[in-house]
DNA sequence: TCGATCACGC
DNA sequence: CTCGAACGTGATCGAA
């Protein structure tokens, strides 16, 4: 049953790493950084460090009097929250956050990985600490591969450096489709949600449908499947008006509207919330699928803004923790027809949602449905549970594909 | 050495 | 009227 040796053989095993390619990108994002530097030195009249908040905030919001004044009790705020919304009018904002982003690929992954590589072995090896989260995540250091760029293309350029152990191997990555909203669709019953998994509908739009309280065969552009994904995310964090306004760069007003007519559209949900929240002062803890408990000590607690954060962790801790216990399920029936099997294929990483196997020739179809079965049936909920999956030669050219 | 700030992932 | 997303790891700054 544990999943401890599980981990261990990922951990053992490693994954290959392309230094060549880390030190070509880390070469290319150096000469950038030092013309990005130069011209925020340029515009900023003075040289300065970029990397200490306390003088960029000073450059920033002093010297250049822009707009966006204090917010922490050290000085000014200088986060991407706050710079984003002037970078089209301020180049040199729009610079800074260009800088930011090249120097955090650059210092915590570029510049890094290589050194990690085990002598022995040649391969990267991650730690992965089963007793560190209060959901029951997993988490990955030393390094953390649980956090891979992938949201810019620059960053996902770092994927290509990750690959399998041989030429003649692939890497297979498999995720649960929508998985945290699906455990939420089967606790809290609630018929639409359960209706649109069940008829395998695209989850975002048929929340912007209901939201914005259009036929079903309305057309949804992209801008409203933005404020419904925001919503979906935001129910499944323990939603606030000022958190999803502060999010949506809306209202207070607007943001309460929209949760209004999520609630009034999900009744099930609503009825979610409240039931977990008074769960958790009944008992003093909430509980995951698989029986894991979270204790909420201080659910009510005078002071609101303590109780408020029990309150989202209450709604939360379930829907994570549970998705957490899944596949730890599926990974652990993985492994042991794996190993029944007698395949050499192995697991080499887990993020959250999300295998990766480093697959071996000849064993390609046995481990898709070997995966796709385990997965999908790790737990029997109110709607099905979907996997998704790629293939590829490195982590970055991943093509998607169907296992029937 | 360590808290604060920032940024990467889900 | 307070504060303000859930869960992590890690680099860097700068005060202690």
């Amino acid at each position: 049953m544990p999943l401890i040796s599980v981990l261990a053989k990922m951990e053992m095993r490693g994954i290959s790493l392309d230094t060549d390619i880390l030190k070509d990108l880390s070469l290319r994002a150096g000469e950038e950084l030092e013309v990005l530097s130069d011209e925020i030195y340029r515009l900023s009249g003075e040289n300065f460090n970029i990397n200490s908040p306390k003088q960029l905030g000073e450059i920033l919001f002093e010297k250049l009097k822009l707009p966006g004044g204090s917010k922490t009790k050290t000085g000014y705020s200088t986060s991407s929250n706050v710079l984003e919304p002037l970078k089209d009018h301020y180049r040199i904002v729009s610079l800074v956050l260009d800088y930011r982003e090249i120097n955090k690929l650059k210092t915590t992954y570029l510049d890094v990985l290589p050194g990690l590589i085990d002598t022995f072995t040649g391969k990267l090896h991650t730690s992965f600490n089963q007793m560190i989260t209060s959901t029951g995540r997993l988490s990955s250091s030393n390094p953390n591969l649980q956090n891979i760029p992938v949201r810019t293309e620059f960053g996902k350029l770092i994927r290509k450096a990750f690959k399998p152990s041989s030429e003649e191997n692939i890497l297979f990555a498999t995720d649960y489709s929508q998985i945290e909203l699906r455990i939420l669709a089967h606790y809290s019953d609630s018929e639409r949600l359960i209706k649109a998994f069940q008829d395998g509908r695209d989850i975002h739009s048929e929340t912007a449908r209901d939201i914005f309280e259009l036929p079903s065969d309305a057309v949804i552009d992209s801008s409203m499947r933005r404020i419904a994904k925001t919503v979906n995310f935001g129910i499944l964090y323990g939603i606030s008006d000022f958190g999803l306004s502060r999010n949506l760069g809306i209202d207070r007003k607007e943001a309460k509207k929209y949760i209004e007519s999520y609630f009034f559209k999900f009744p099930g949900v609503k009825d979610y919330i409240d039931r977990v929240i008074l769960e958790a002062r009944k008992n003093g803890y909430v509980t995951t699928i698989s029986g894991r408990k979270r204790h909420l000590n201080r659910i009510s607690d005078r002071n609101m803004n303590i109780r408020k954060g029990e309150e989202r962790i209450a709604v939360n801790a379930p829907i994570q923790g549970s998705a957490a216990d899944i596949i730890k399920l599926a990974m652990i029936q993985i492994d042991r027809e794996i190993d029944d099997r007698k395949l050499k294929t192995g697991m080499v990483l887990q993020v959250h949602d999300e295998l990766i196997f480093d697959i071996f020739p000849g064993e390609f179809d046995t481990v898709c449905r070997i995966v796709k079965t385990h997965m999908e049936k790790a737990c029997k909920l109110g709607v099905p549970l979907i996997v998704e999956f790629k293939k590829g030669i490195d982590w970055y050219h991943m093509e998607s594909f169907q296992v029937l």
